[in-house]
DNA sequence: AAGTGGTCTAGACCACTTT
DNA sequence: AAGTGGTCTAGACCACTTC
């Protein structure tokens, strides 16, 4: 580098000078380093590097990129932060995969008000085609009456019903989801996802909600009519903060409470 | 800094090599930054540096401790990430306080279906001083029996009634907290607990469950008996993981929800 | 112009893992 | 021994705010 360098200077790099292309705003230059993550983002969401892929070091990444290694670094913290991909020191960074314990929990808020988290038994109870809803095409992203997989099932914990859950999944990239890949498959559905439909859900929005068991409900979870219910509607997102799942639970939270931490 | 400096020497820092006076664990050091951190963290928890004012600059900060800025920086780094402090390109860096727009709703998550969110008008119906219940004071971690402070109060979205909530707080940090001074009080009450009574929550566990309301409650929201709401218990935190607050709200979530991000 | 936080570089060394 | 991420330093310059 020059001594005229200035960290808003194009550096040479591929699609550099970002936030142009992506929308019709003025071109403004964000700092390197976001560059950086955006072109580390940019492999992830390629398929470059898949979830549990050891990326190239930070010295492979800066000879690559023409900038320092703090600079790598600071791409990289970003990016751990907001779990797309994991440290390990002496090791490497890996690309972060929901095939693992320390992400079991992290989309399922629920739990035992004694005793220790385990993950629940999964009952698939329907799993259809059907054309999108107005309203889950719009939460989708995508045209009214576009198909949609839609899933329902029950999951209990020690033998107890607990959580009854409805999912619509976009017809396009769940193409040949079927009830019996859903029965045999064990742990977070978003192992799944990620492993045979290639889509890491990365983040999801919830809104939560008190509402009264009607008589579908009840049976299912077998509790009386208007048990109060947890109702959580989410929408899970992948890279580009592109919508790809939208779901419904109930949750019977006699004894299991949703845990939150705000900070 | 010789050249022989390891980032694990004490550095000559007052009370570095931290976590051994703390507890009796073995005494390991950990990296430099988070004893500055630790330090930096002490100011506050003491009052050196109250909720809204400006604290030293990095530089400042650099040469009274004897390290590089940049080790300065990635202490406020994660001071910032937990927001215990704000940094101002241009103007300094600040201690967080509750007394801002952006601080409003960081503990109240629940948002009107549709529109924005605005902040609920107040109604006190309770201050009563009593000797805390065995769980109450469990959670305190205060002695059973020992002067908790009890609130009751009722918060209105546009005239409707919408949240029914019960607070406990130790008798010993909050002497003097009366129902004048509640009902005068404009915006969120961690305003108040900052300024007057120098208890600065950090943090906050909620657990989150569904019940339906009963005779005392429906009518205090002015709704039907059983009508399913949000029951939210709070235990709140202040420096050091101290618990200062249980509180338990009841939420009416018909024309709101509870929102959150998972990530 | 001076002071603040924000970015970037280059180089050193440490802690951990694998070969 | 070699490679990885983690810590620390010193110095330069940029962006923003205030005087």
């Amino acid at each position: 580098m020059s001594s005229a360098t200035s960290y808003s200077t194009n550096n040479g790099l591929p699609g550099a000078g970002n936030g142009i292309s992506a929308s019709g705003t003025s071109p403004t230059f964000s700092p390197l380093y976001q560059q950086i993550k955006a072109l580390i983002t940019q492999g992830l969401q390629s398929g470059e590097w898949k979830p549990g892929d050891l990326i190239p070091s930070e010295v492979e990444l800066a000879n690559r990129f023409k900038v320092s290694q703090g600079t790598v670094r600071k791409a990289i913290d970003e990016l751990s932060a907001e779990n797309l991909v994991v440290r390990r020191q002496g090791k490497g960074t890996f690309v972060a995969t929901h095939h693992e314990a320390r992400a079991q929990f992290r989309f399922l808020r629920l739990m035992p008000d004694v005793g220790n988290a385990h993950y629940p038994d999964n009952r698939i109870i329907e799993v259809k085609r059907l054309r999108a809803p107005a309203e889950v095409a719009r939460l989708l992203d995508i045209k009214s009456g576009d198909s949609v997989i839609f899933i329902k099932r029950v999951q209990s914990f020690d033998g107890a019903p607990t959580i009854l859950e409805e999912l619509w999944l976009p017809g396009a990239i769940f193409k040949g989801l079927t009830a019996e890949r859903l029965i045999e498959y064990k742990g977070p559905m978003y192992g799944l996802f990620e492993t045979e439909f290639a889509t890491h859900m990365i983040r999801a929005a919830e809104r939560i909600r008190a509402i009264g068991a009607n008589q579908d409900v009840a049976e299912l979870l077998a509790v009386a009519l208007n048990t109060p219910l947890l109702s959580v509607e989410r929408i899970s997102y992948t890279y580009g903060d592109k919508p790809v799942e939208v779901r419904r639970g109930l949750y019977l939270t006699d004894r299991h409470h949703y845990q939150n931490e705000l900070s």
